[in-house]
DNA sequence: TCTGGGGTCCTAGGACCC
DNA sequence: TCTGGGGTCCTAGGACCC
């Protein structure tokens, strides 16, 4: 049996946490740049906001009814997500975390009625974090998914299903008369697999509840629509598919992208944001002990301006050698840009892509030898070239980056950078806006929450 | 004025191989 | 008139997830 352990409007229960004024309260997290609500309070869904909402069109609920908004805080979510993975995890021989708020549990080979532990996975995640959570337990993944989103439901709406099955929900322990009356009740879009598209394909063919599709033969789902519906499908009906991934393989790309808070025009200033951007993913890449092969950068305008000219590009940037030298991929990324930066362009949006991914046991030798004639130079300027293939050299630019890597740790973010990233401030115009984001109160010890008697 | 930032998997089709 | 039967690898695009 699986569990899923899934947080209650996740970021808006972590700002909570801290201000539980916000109590009873409709409040939105925002997106980035304040761009719009990626999480919302039960009574800020009752308002009628939707998911993805952008910020100017909800605005006036601040006034009218005292909706409070709030800048997404990542430090804090990604703080508390660990403490709750922690606590969560411990009640299971085996944990695969799924995504920040949401974690599967296996239970195989744990005796006993898997309802009572569950209900005091929960009790012990609410009092020691202080994340309110919703359990759902089945055979397979896709169901114990299901039963998670009717645990929640059953909540929220009271009377959307038995009451019994608010906060836990054990799909596998039911009855076939009582599940088939559960499924009934749930739309086919509910399900884990079962997006937009796919879902209005189905209402037309007329299966409009889970038990339609429960009910409907995997072979000819397979014929019809895809493999990937055919697991689902497989796995409704109680047979695993998709198995728990307790150590998922390192990422085969990596992305670090952002609007911008406010437009840019000038290279100087996406070079900066390109810098940036390239640091981050690199970082990444030493994380997960990877190196790339290749480095994707992109630049674009406002689909949403449609008053300004519309510009948008990417190039790719082999490397000569897969690496994961911050100073190599900034190199190769600044030469991409330079490709593609055209003048007289309000920038929305720059991006860069780590790809061609591998381990970095893995290591292609190369004779080092260079031809000024070479008819098709490396995208890496010469001299960074020189400096990585001079014998000792690979040696030390590793340790550099282990100990920037440790110095940004240890002093925060940024305290050591390339100087093309720019300074805070001025030179930095590109920079997010985040007007309403809380303090850090668990990973900043000058924001650290003060306690008064 | 103002619209996020990541990822994965699958399939089809083309190029190429023997 | 008649033109095989396998493979692999790569890429683009679509669908999904949070």
């Amino acid at each position: 049996m699986y569990a899923l352990v899934d947080g209650n409007n996740f970021y808006v229960s972590c700002e909570r946490v801290f201000r539980p004024s916000l109590i009873g309260r409709p409040v939105i997290v925002l997106s980035n740049n304040d761009g719009c609500a990626v999480a919302r309070s039960d009574e800020a869904k009752a308002l009628g906001i939707k998911m993805g909402q952008p910020w100017f069109q909800c605005k006036a609920f601040e006034e009218s009814h005292s909706l409070v908004a709030l800048s997404a805080n990542f430090a804090l979510y990604g703080d508390l997500s660990d403490r709750m993975m922690a606590v969560a995890g411990s009640f299971a021989p085996r944990q695969e975390v799924y995504s920040i708020d949401e974690s599967f549990l296996d239970f195989t080979g744990v005796p006993g009625d898997l309802v009572p532990i569950c209900r005091e996975v929960r009790a012990r995640v609410l009092q020691w974090v202080g994340i309110p959570t919703c359990v759902g337990i089945g055979p397979t993944k896709t169901l114990a998914k299901l039963a998670n989103h009717i645990a929640k439901s059953a909540e929220r709406k009271p009377g959307s299903y038995p009451v019994a099955l608010a906060q836990v929900c054990h799909l596998g322990a039911m009855v076939k008369a009582e599940l088939d009356a559960v499924l009934a009740a749930t739309a086919v879009g509910e399900v884990w697999g079962v997006g937009r598209r796919i879902g209005a394909q189905l209402v037309e063919a007329g299966i409009k509840t889970v038990l339609d599709l429960v009910r409907l033969d995997a072979m000819t789902v397979r014929r019809r629509f895809s493999v990937v519906l055919e697991k689902t499908v497989r796995e409704l009906q109680g047979t695993p598919c998709i198995s728990l991934d307790d150590a998922p393989p390192p990422k085969q790309q990596l992305m670090v992208s952002r609007s911008f808070g406010q437009a840019v025009t000038k290279g100087v200033d996406l070079a900066s944001a390109v810098t940036e951007f390239t640091s981050r993913g690199a970082q990444k890449l030493r994380q997960q002990q990877s190196t790339a092969g290749a480095l994707v950068v992109f630049i674009r305008t406002s689909s949403f301006r449609a008053q300004d000219l519309q510009y948008s590009a990417s190039i790719t940037m082999p490397l000569r050698r897969p690496t994961s030298d911050t100073a190599l991929l900034v190199a190769a990324g600044l030469a991409g840009l330079r490709l593609i930066y055209r003048k007289g362009y309000r920038y929305a949006k720059a991006g860069v892509m780590l790809v061609d991914l591998q381990s970095q046991e893995v290591c292609q030798g190369e004779l080092d030898w260079f031809d000024e004639n070479d008819p098709l130079p490396s995208p890496i300027p010469a001299h960074e070239q020189t400096l990585v293939n001079a014998g000792q050299g690979g040696r030390d630019r590793t340790r550099l980056m282990a100990a920037m890597d440790e110095v940004n740790q240890r002093f925060g973010r940024g305290a050591m950078q390339l100087a093309s990233a720019g300074l805070e401030g001025e030179r930095r115009p590109w920079s997010m806006k985040q007007e309403r984001r809380t303090p850090r109160y668990t990973t900043h010890w000058e924001e650290m929450a003060v306690a008064r008697c």
